[in-house]
DNA sequence: TAAATCGTAACCACTGTAGTTGCAATTAAA
DNA sequence: TTTAATTGCAACTACAGTGGTTACGATTTA
C-alpha cells in the first residue's frame, strides 16, 4: 500500500549513523549501504534533519551524523519525519447523502485512531534497540 | 501515504448495504453516494465478494448485499479484502553490507509487528457500529 | 586554489489508481 | 419471447507519486 520506502531507508541511515560515532558520513558511503543513489539519500537526510535528528556539514570531510543519541530517537521519530500523509486516505462521497455526509468524520475519527495504536508501537522502539537486533556490538568509523 | 482510497470506499459500501436489509442495491445507486463510477464500485464489491462479506446477482432488479451480518463484519475484514499489499515497503540494501544484510528481517519483523498493532485495532470495531455512529437508525429500503 | 561534499532544482521513467468505454452474460418483466 | 437492467471484466487513458539521474552553486578542508 505504502509504495514509498522512505522510512524504510530512514530507518537504515539511522542506524548506520548510530554506528559512527559522531563522525561525518557522506551520502555517497550511505547510498552504497542503501544501494541507492546519493541524491536519493540527501533527500531522506534532508527530513531527518528537518526533524532535528541529524545535522549534516558540507566540504571536504562533510557529510551526516546523528543529533540525538540513538536510544533517544524512536522509529516514530522516523516515521514522522518522513511521512508525507495520513497513512489511509478518504474519498470524498456525496454530502448529500445521509450517509456520505458523516462518513468522512466517522471513518477519519476511527482510522486516525488505527494509526495511533501503530504509531504507539513505533515509539517503543529506539534505533538503538533496533542497532542492536542488527548488529550487536559492531561499532567501526566508518567514516572515509 | 496509502494512495489507495479503496478501504474507506470498501467500508462506504458495507456501510449502506448494511441499511438495504438484504435486498440488492445496484453499483450505480451505490456509485452515487460514493460519488464515482459504477465500475470503481463493482471493483472493490468484487474483492468484498472474494472476501465472502457480499454477494451479488446479475440482472434486472441485480446488485449487491451483505453475505454476513454487519455486526460480525470488522473494519480488519474489510481491511484485509482490499489491501493489496503491506503496510510498509521496504526497499533493497546491499546484502554485503553488515547493517543493510540484515536490515529486512530486523526491520520487516517490527513493522509487521507496527501492522498488526493497528489491525488488532480495526478488529475491534465492526460495520454495525461504524453505521450506528453514522447514521443511528436509519434503515430506509435503498432498493430501487 | 583544488577537491570533496552538500542542498536543491529539474527532468525522466515507472507504477499504481481512478475514471471511462465497451461488451458478453444473466435475470426479471412486459 | 423479446426487452431492459444489471453484473463481471477487459482495455484504455489521465494523473500523481516515487526513485533515479544530471547539473550546479555554495561550503569547507587540505
Amino acid at each position: 500500500m505504502s509504495r514509498s520506502t522512505s522510512f524504510a531507508v530512514a530507518i537504515h541511515l539511522l542506524v548506520v549513523l548510530s554506528h559512527a560515532n559522531r563522525k561525518f558520513v557522506s551520502s555517497e558511503t550511505l547510498a552504497a549501504g542503501v544501494q541507492t543513489n546519493p541524491v536519493v539519500v540527501r533527500r531522506v537526510l534532508a527530513r531527518l534533519r528537518n526533524a532535528g535528528l541529524v545535522d549534516s556539514q558540507p566540504g571536504v570531510l562533510g557529510g551526516s551524523r546523528l543529533a540525538v543519541k540513538a536510544i533517544d530517537i524512536s522509529l516514530l521519530d522516523a516515521y514522522r519525519a518522513v511521512r508525507t500523509g495520513s497513512l489511509f486516505s478518504l474519498h470524498t462521497p456525496a454530502p448529500d447523502c445521509p450517509i456520505g455526509g458523516r462518513i468522512p468524520e466517522v471513518l477519519g475519527e476511527n482510522l486516525a485512531l488505527a494509526e495511533e495504536a501503530m504509531e504507539e508501537f513505533l515509539e517503543e522502539v529506539s534505533i538503538e534497540e533496533l542497532a542492536g537486533e542488527i548488529l550487536p556490538g559492531y561499532s567501526d568509523d566508518l567514516r572515509h
